[in-house]
This record gives structure tokens, sequence and C-alpha cells, in this order.
DNA sequence: GGGAGAATTGTAAACGTTTACAAAATCAAA
DNA sequence: TTTGATTTTGTAAACGTTTACAATTCTCCC
């Protein structure tokens, strides 16, 4: 089936290759009636063009990489999700690479780049020491890369980038815990090593800042964006001599973990203390209490990522790099309430 | 970067083209000092070869594609990790085709293979209508075939296979629930149309019948594999006239969706129903209660998938297709108790 | 019918690599 | 040194496309 080639289609239709070529790439440029000969052949034959073949010849791949901290996270899940959409409808092909929350080093980035070949980079993930070696590596190979969903480090401002407004969303969630009248209220972050939530947890700080409320040393923990580390994360912030009311964590994974470990250890949610998330995956919903969460439209900045890099791709580096900020949206369930006390 | 091609750093070494391809392919074919030479060169002028044009001309890609019903699941994420983990290890990307649960037809899949040009595939969904023509399509191209978690359906018995024991896990899960009291069990499977849990139904209809229980009209529902799915399944098991004290899902998430659905209808878990999974999926340790089901080892099944494949492409198809079964084990929780009645 | 111009088709080169095969260099033994 | 065997290197073809450019055919008008 694929061992036909162009030659064996050509010949049997008696015209030349380049013909065949044409039928396939550019069937306006040929007769009627070479048109169905060749149809007729490339049927007959069960011919169909080495894309390997094309790769090379047209030097793209089709091919988009995508860079994200961890598959497993039900956000990143959804975002794929209309990443491959977008993918799929304009004839791309996505390889994932994951990070596995270890930062990233631009020479890992730039190994990437030339040995998977592909056309474009989409980076959900944050590199940390992420300096002037990957942009002099993009500006040789003007290699188009957007980012998604991710805090912007001043190196990185030149990318393109697609997400939410993380300072005004965790702004929002942390007012949101102040006007049911919490005072003492602690965030678990994710990785301290990671801008990914960042932002997140700079909203807050200038939340309570603003608000006049402290936040005591201890407050602020790590959670290493995953169920366990939420968990020891959350144990800590019980055992603190001051106990806070509520607690913002900066997604939903976290969030779960930290449900369960108020649980555990024999209290109530919302009752005792309250817990918001961020991200609204779809776990979110069926949790117990259900989360009160920030939602973000995770598909849509696939999509628009997606076809953001699609744009680099094709048009080449226009320079234009103003974020694309999506909106976000409160989600109140069932796990905040007023503070016992 | 990588503009620059073999020709440059042969010149610039003073040798041919064909002594920088050794140099970089099979070292040991070429004097100490040439190499030394080669090498210089190729650092001096940043060489790195070609993928595009490698693959065009060694017809291979290294690169797999794995065909699952949803990539949102954890357990497939898991299966995932695992392929990538093998992949990465040796030299192969993957790309990620998702069915979104509508089974693929033979044309699709054959669609897939020529387009993408992948060496070899992974076949983690079903595909209902699977007969004959991918078999043809197969030894046509002699595309090498791994099945992962998965239900064999017999056409594609001919193709090397890795699972756990479907049915004899969903045996030992629905005779733990019987000898925990339990005599109306009930079962949510996964869709009608996809083989995925077939076995798995399989299972649970061999033990009732053997246990002589019966299994009255509308306790075997269909919950889509989704969350949302097993609400509404749950749903329909709540209202029956004969409601169940146990339900068998055949997988954790819609358990996470029955748990749910059972809350939400005012009854408690396991008091007054009993709730069995499988998968053990990460969450499946943070529900209310936490969930009492089958573990699967997910991340090893994903790795040793990916070195069958590896065999496949590499050794090229030597007939062997019995299938690596590995062992799955029943992990208790609190969301199984003994009947209330 | 002839000819200009447009539309279609064919020829051949090119993409960067690998690899048979030939040529050259090296080495060992006489 | 010469010879033969062996190792190393170079030459050139090949992989299947796409595409400039040239050649051919067609169309239409005089």
């Amino acid at each position: 089936m694929a061992e036909v080639s162009i030659k064996e289609v050509a010949r049997m239709a008696g015209v030349s290759i380049a013909t065949v070529s044409r039928c396939v790439n550019n069937p306006e440029k040929v007769t009627e009636k070479t048109r169905l000969k060749v149809q007729k052949a490339i049927l007959e034959t069960g011919y169909s063009p080495n894309t390997l073949a094309q790769s090379f010849r047209r030097g793209r791949t089709n091919l988009v990489m995508v860079v994200l901290p961890s598959i497993g996270d039900p956000f990143f899940t959804d975002v794929m999700r209309g990443i491959r959409t977008a993918a799929k409808a304009k004839g791309y092909s996505v390889v994932i690479e994951e990070t596995q929350f270890n930062t990233m080093t631009a020479d890992e980035i730039g190994a990437m780049l030339v040995s998977k070949q592909t056309d474009g980079i989409i980076l959900l993930a944050s590199m940390s020491p992420f300096g002037t070696e990957i942009l002099s590596a993009k500006s040789r190979r003007r290699l188009p890369i957007v980012i998604g969903c991710e805090t912007i480090s001043p190196e990185l401002a030149e990318f393109p980038s697609v997400h939410i407004d993380n300072v005004a969303a965790a702004k929002e969630a942390t007012n949101y815990l102040i006007s049911q009248g919490h005072r003492r209220i602690a965030m678990i972050y994710g990785q301290a090593s990671s801008l990914l939530t960042k932002d997140r947890e700079y909203g807050y700080r200038a939340t309570m800042k603003q608000a006049r409320l402290a936040i005591e040393e201890g407050w602020v923990v790590e959670g290493e964006l995953s169920i366990e580390g939420a968990i020891r994360a959350t144990r800590k912030l019980l055992n603190h001599q001051h106990r806070p009311t509520a607690v913002f964590c900066a997604n939903d994974e976290m969030a779960i973990g930290c449900l369960h470990a108020v649980k555990s250890a024999g209290l109530h949610v919302p009752d005792d203390i309250s817990v918001i998330g961020f991200d609204d995956i779809r776990y979110a919903e069926v949790t117990d209490p259900p989360l009160t969460t920030i939602g973000q439209p995770a598909e849509e900045i696939g999509e628009r990522v997606m076809y953001r890099l699609c744009r680099e791709i094709e048009d080449g580096r226009n320079g234009e790099t103003t974020p694309e900020i999506v909106p976000h949206e409160l989600i109140v369930r069932q796990s905040v309430a007023g503070p016992a006390g």
C-alpha cells in the first residue's frame, strides 16, 4: 500500500510524476481529463504520498510539540483536548513532552527542537533558568513558540501567549473568602521552582495586603501541584498554632488533597475550614463537598494556543506578542462557608 | 543551527560527507584521527543531522501512535506515562490519537497509518467493526501493532497484547461483594459499542451465575465510561423497584460518579449501598469514602506494551502473540460493607 | 490556417542523508 | 622494497517528493 510510489501512478496514468504531484496538491492546475486519469490510477494502485518524503522535501513535519508539567492533571488534559481539536483541524499531529515538574533547561528544549523536528512548540510548563540561550536558539531557528496558561517571566515576554488573568483570578478567589467573613486565610501554592502558580500567589498576597489581613509565617505552603503534596501541606496548616479558617489552593488537584486531609483530621469542610480551588477540573463537581473554585476555559485555551501557533508557523514570527487573555469565572459550590468562630 | 548540513561539516573537516555520516553513525568504522577532525568540525558548525532527511532515507520516523478512548481518564494517563518512559528510553516519540469513545473504523485506522507515517501503533481503544480490512492492511504494510489493556476480540487475537486478566479480576470483585454478604449486585459497564469493559461484564455475570444469584432486568446499565454517564446510570439503579445493595463499576471514573449520585440521593456509602470500582486511579484513595477497587499496574502495562512494540518494530513480526498477562490486585478501602438489611 | 498567448504538461534538479561499491591508504609478511 | 590483505576513505546513486523552467498543446481571434 504505502510502497507504491508516485512513479507507479505516473506510469499507469501515462503522465509524468510532476503531473501526478500536481493532481494531488494543486488539482486546479490540471485538466479535467488528466485529473480523472490520474485519480483512476491512484485508486487502482492504492497510492498515498509518502509523508516522510513530503516532510523532507517541504521541510515541514506537521508535527508540534507541547511541553507540560504533567499530563495527569485533568486541567492540562482539557487544554490538550483543545489543542488536539485545533491541531486536527489544521492537519497537525501533536507530541507531548512531560517535564514531570522538573524545570527544564534551555539545552533540553534545544535538544528537543532539533531532534524532534517539530514545526513549533507550545509551552504549558515553565522553564526556570530560561534565559538568553533559548532566545538565541529561537532567533537562529525562527522556531515558533507559543506559551499557554503560564506566568510569563520577562525573558519569555516576547513570545505570544494565551491565558487567563491569573492575578485577577486569585484576587477574586481571595476576596470571595474575605467576603464570606474569613480573616485567617492560608494558601497552598505549586512548586517553589516552578512559575506555574506564582501569579496566583501574588494575587493572594496582594489581596490580603489590601484588606490589611496578616499572612502569618507558615500559612503559605508548597503543595507540589499534587494530591499527596497538598495532603502534607494541609497537615502543616492544621498543626499551625494559628490555624487558618480558609485555604486557597492554587489548583484543584491540590484542593482535592486538601479536602481529604481536612476530613481525615476529623474536621468538616466547610464548617471548620473552607477550601477554594483553581481550574474547575471535572472532579471538582463531585468532590465532597463540591468544590468552590475558579473556572478556566481550558479547552478554549488549548484551541486558541494552537491556532496562535499555526499563525506563527504559517506567517512567520510577526512580532505580535500581546497576550490573549481569556475570561475566568468564580464557581461557587459548597466548599466555602463563613468561618466557624 | 539546524540549517548547516553534512556538506558543510565535510568541507570544514576536509573529508567526504560519507565519512562524516560514518563518524556520526558508526564511529568504529573510522580512524581516531579523522574522527577527531570531524568532531571538531561538528562542534564548530553546530551541526546536527536533519532528522527529516534521516527519516526519509531510513524509512523510519521513530514515532509511534497510541490510540485510546480518552486521555482524560487517569488510568490511561498512567498507562501513557509508562509508554512514554519506555519510548524515551528507546528513542521514540509518541503521538496520541483519541477516539473520544467513538469506535473507530478500520478505514480510519488505515488512514492514520499511512498519513501519520508512524513506525507502529499501540491500541488501547477498541475498534468495534474491526475485521479483516485492518488485518489485510497490516499484512500488506507489516505494520507493528500491539494491544494494551483491552479485550481481545477474535479478529485481533493475532496481535501481541499486554493486559491483566479482566475476567478473573471482575470475578474477584464480584466475589468480594458476595463474600461481604451482598446478594443484590448491580453493574455499571462502559459503552455498549465498546469492548473495553466487556470482559469485566462477563466476569461479573459468570460469578453471579455460579453463586446462583439473579441479575434482575435493569441491574446492568451503561455508564458511558464517564462520571456523568455513571451518575445517570446510578439514578436508574436507585429507582429500580428492587434496588441493589452493591454496585460493581467497570472503572473508577464511573465509580466516582456512582458515589456522587448515591450521596446526592441522600444515601450513604457503604451503609446503604456498597460501591466497588476498577483501575485504582489516584483519585480512588481520596474519594469519600475511599474507594475499594481492583488495582492494575497501569504504568507497567504501558512500559511493557511499548517495549513489546519495539520488538515488533525492530525484529519484525515474529508471530509470537501470546498475551502478556500482568497481575491485578483487589484493593480494599471503605466503599464496601455488608448490606444494610 | 496561422499565430499569439495562455494553459497544460514534461524534464530535471534539488532536498540531506545513507550506503554499495570502488579507490586509496595502511599494514604485515616476505 | 614488493606484494597481498585489510582497513579506511571517497564517489555516486538512491530514497520520493516538489517545483522552476522549458516544451508542448490548446484556445481564440484575425
